[in-house]
DNA sequence: CGTGTCTTCCTTTTT
DNA sequence: GGAAGACACG
């Protein structure tokens, strides 16, 4: 979000950020903290570190308590700096440390320096800890994300591409409804071209800084030779553009993109921003994509191959020529790249030395958060992928509690264990909830656990998962904001058109659609001339008028003045959206209501922590929240008035990245679940998920549980899986078996069922540890399902031996789908993928391993 | 012509 | 077990 410097103003002139709370957005929970911060402008210091005044730091003090690597890394000057930083090496704190001591020396001013975060999160706690160190100063520093960043040099410069200032920001869900249309419109066939993936494709163009233009003429869309469906990604693409900029929108893509044209057409532009900022610091930089390490590089200047020096007192070349580029600092880990399956690319950290040839490597292996144990399990897991720069963690703070392990024969089981070892905890050791956190590999693994803890009564929160603002009752009070600040946002109108149901089908809306294409005009301004569309039944024109004379009033109202509080008030109420869920009998609209009103809030504290903010600030900064904003930290006290014991954090894996948990409960660790089913055929995406795993790993501290669940149900079937080929990296002495196989596997084993395994099969007892025997399901197919464990027998794994080994063609019989023919097959042995045409039942993918099928 | 229910996908991971 | 699209009904 870009609360943090929401009221900076733009670049060139720094003024005092008034303070605008950073937790205050925390969608769900935002309630408490916003109160607690300074009041906009009284220019107190929002966190602890007090000086009062501009406080002159003593640059010595700033180096204390660093080791020789961190030191280093903070002194470093005159060339670009790559800092390697292994998981829990201190990395924030050389961050803040070296921003600190350019300004305390004198090296940089505030306003010259820009700090690039992947989430606001971290981009607020940057802030508020480098305000600590140097005090209020620090506020005249971008600190923000890459897309914040994008938003405000493009609302800025907006006039120089001829974009309006107040564009808005599709988000994936907007982007996504507007592919849809657009595919409508060029009458594509869904089956062939589904939206989702023309959008997906598109986006990933976008990383790559490909436009409508040039992916025409490079994939052969212009000239006629390309195959059928780049060529339709080729029309799909200029079209899916030319609405957003009708729209005068732009996607997430499109800012990053965006910005790099803007700087690359604009040299004055590009000069501009490099005069001002002397020093960009990139966090993250392993997940970096394309767009983003050129947006980088065009900000920073390219690599100085000259080598004059920059030298302290002279930061700033005024001259007419070119600029001095500034120095840029990145700080990463190529083995905590998560994020290649949206455009990151290692490349970009691995070659950093290659594209800035006179940069300086310094390597933090040194680990301050984890036990030797948690740290040797994660480096064993870490090792296994290939090709990586060796890079070994290791930590003086002593060996540490064994990592507890547990199989539970279904999620419920194991969720029902995770919340008995939190109460145990809690008795022993005096474990609050605020200090456990449970990870998970997909959103929908939390349902279980939080069944769990909701019996129990622990306190708990999700990250993420069906999110405050993905909620359809958000989701349709901020269309309608969206809609009266954007009179041509098109996707935003047409989705609230019929919301509440006022009569305005399909029929008028296309009607209204065809006008305005006919007339080049946006379909918000065809809805001001509906009396001129042609063809309406006069029940439907008045329908439009009406929705139309709603929309004007409301945007008389936000243009009057009124703030975004009483717009959405307005909204609510003029719509009859509020009165159609007070009125209804579902339990489930009383929760729509208590959700919009819980936007109001949030409206409101945004009004009064900001008075000069108007409905397009407010917006801005909800659009670009992200699901770690909304981690609870210590201070969010979240109505509880008691001594604060915090609440167990419930997330994904990849939002876990960057934090840090006294107690970690590493779930799910199955082939299938994690690493994930789609990634078991492909050895980058099973790299990604090892990596994936290494982040999870060392996010504990003191004590880290993992576990599996011999049967897990995932919609509506329940499947068998085998344990996580991870487990087998663990050495075995870090580890204590709580339970060490599922009820199943040993009934299977002790009753005589293991005849017949061969090599792959498990002896009792040796579950987990890495016998380097090849990875096998543990399950015979012919044993019964016990009484409790699954009734769907469809999805038992195999042994390897057993998996049908076919060929494209062949035909095949499945106990569910009935006959069908081989169209692909992707892999080998115990992991092999086919696609399988089953006429009638449609074309299935499926893991041969888990699935019932017969060569015939 | 609009509305309600039935079916189909789905699920990786996110700014 | 959910949302979005397809289809049939009123």
């Amino acid at each position: 979000m870009t609360s943090l410097f929401q009221n900076l103003p733009l670049p060139g002139f720094p003024s005092a950020d008034p303070g605008a709370s950073d937790a205050a957005m925390t969608a769900a929970s935002s309630a408490s903290a916003a109160g607690t911060r300074p009041a906009a402008g009284d220019g107190a210091p929002s966190a602890r570190g007090h000086r009062a005044g501009p406080s002159v730091r003593d640059p010595e003090s700033l180096l204390t308590g660093l080791n020789p690597q961190q030191r280093e890394a903070v002194l470093h000057a005159g060339s670009p700096l790559l800092i390697v930083a292994g998981a829990g090496s201190g990395k924030t704190r050389v961050l803040t440390h070296r921003i600190a001591h350019l300004l305390a020396t004198g090296r940089a001013r505030p306003g010259e320096i820009l700090a690039i975060t992947f989430t606001n999160k971290a981009a607020g706690e940057m802030r508020e800890r480098v305000e600590a160190l140097v005090g209020p100063s620090a506020r005249m520093m971008w600190v923000s994300t890459f897309h914040s960043a994008c938003v405000r040099i493009l609302r800025k410069e907006a006039a120089t591409l001829g974009l309006r200032s107040t564009f808005s920001i599709y988000d994936a869900a907007d982007s996504q409804r507007l592919m849809t249309m657009v595919a409508r419109e060029l009458d594509l066939d869904p089956k062939r071209y589904p939206p989702k993936a023309l959008g997906a494709r598109i986006s990933a163009l976008k990383d790559e800084l490909v436009d409508p233009e040039t992916f025409a003429s490079e994939s052969g869309a212009a000239s006629g030779s390309a195959n059928d469906f780049d060529a339709v990604l080729a029309q799909a693409y200029t079209r899916y553009q030319a609405r957003l900029r009708q729209a005068h929108a732009l996607d997430f893509d499109d800012l990053i993109m965006t910005t790099v044209n803007l700087l690359q057409a604009f040299p004055a532009v590009a000069q501009h921003y490099r005069r001002r900022f002397r020093h960009v610091l990139v966090d993250e930089y392993q997940d970096t994509n394309h767009a983003q390490y050129t947006l980088v590089r065009e900000l920073a200047g390219h690599d100085p191959a000259m080598d004059t020096d920059e030298t302290d007192d002279n930061p700033e070349a005024d001259g007419d020529g070119d600029v001095v580029p500034g120095e840029l600092t990145v700080v990463g880990d190529a083995d905590q790249s998560i994020y290649a399956f949206r455009g990151a690319t290692i490349r970009n950290i691995l070659e950093f030395e290659a594209d800035y040839p006179s940069a300086r490597t310094i390597l933090l292996e040194q680990n301050y958060r984890s036990t030797q144990t948690i740290l040797s399990a994660a480096n064993a897991v870490i090792s296994r992928n290939p090709g990586r720069r060796p890079k070994r963690l290791w930590t003086d703070s002593g060996a540490g509690a064994q990592i507890v392990g547990y199989v539970a024969d279904n999620e419920h089981e194991e969720a029902r264990f995770v919340a008995e070892e939190i109460d145990r905890l809690a008795d022993s050791d005096g474990v609050r909830p605020g200090d456990v956190a449970v990870f998970y590999r997909t959103n929908a693994q939390s349902r279980a656990l939080e069944e769990v803890l909701i019996r129990v009564g622990l306190p708990y929160k999700v990250v993420g998962g069906t999110r405050f603002y993905e909620r359809r009752e958000i989701k349709d009070a901020v269309a309608y904001l969206r809609a009266v600040d954007n009179p041509d946002d098109d996707v935003n109108l047409r989705r609230i058109l019929n919301v509440p149901k006022r009569g305005l089908g399909d029929r008028s809306e296309s009607m209204v659609a065809a006008f305005a294409d006919r007339e080049r005009i946006s379909f918000g301004a065809a809805l001001d001339r509906v009396d001129e569309v042609p063809g309406l039944a006069s029940r439907s024109a008045n329908g439009l008028r009406s929705f139309a004379t709603m929309m004007t009033d409301l945007r008389a109202l936000a243009a009057s003045g009124a703030g975004p509080a009483e717009v959405l008030g307005a909204v609510l109420d003029r719509s009859g959206y509020l009165a159609e869920l007070r009125a209804s009998e579902d339990p489930q609209d009383a929760s729509r209501v208590e959700n919009l009103a819980e936007l109001h809030a949030v409206a409101t504290e945004f009004e009064q922590s900001d008075p000069e903010a108007d409905l397009a600030d407010f917006l801005e900064r909800i659009s670009l929240v992200a699901d770690s904003d909304q981690i609870p930290s210590a201070d969010d006290a979240d109505g509880a008035p008691k001594v604060d014991q915090g609440v167990v954090t419930l997330m994904t894996l990849h939002t876990a990245k960057g934090l840090e948990f006294p107690v970690v409960f590493l779930t799910g660790l199955e082939d299938g679940t994690f690493p994930h089913m789609r990634s078991l055929a492909d050895t980058d995406q099973l790299a990604e998920e090892r990596r994936l795993a290494y982040v999870g790993l060392t996010r504990a501290r003191q004590r880290l549980y993992i576990s599996r669940a011999a049967v897990r149900t995932s919609w509506g079937v329940p499947n068998e899986f085998p344990a996580s080929r991870f487990l087998d990296d663990l050495p075995d002495d870090l580890l204590d078996w709580r339970r060490r196989e599922s009820s199943m596997a040993a009934l299977r084993s002790g009753a005589g069922y293991g005849s017949g395994y061969g090599a792959g099969g498990y002896a009792p007892g040796s579950y987990g540890n890495g016998s380097g025997a090849p990875r096998t399901g543990p399950a015979k197919r012919s044993v019964p399902p016990s009484p409790d464990g699954p009734k769907f027998g469809s999805a038992t794994p195999r042994p390897a031996g057993d998996v049908p080994s076919l060929q494209v063609g062949d035909r095949v019989t499945h106990d569910a789908y009935g006959l069908g023919t081989v169209v692909v097959v992707e892999g080998a042995g115990p992991n092999a993928v086919a696609k399988i045409d089953f006429g009638a039942e449609g074309t299935k993918r499926l893991l041969l391993r888990y699935s019932p099928v017969t060569k015939l």
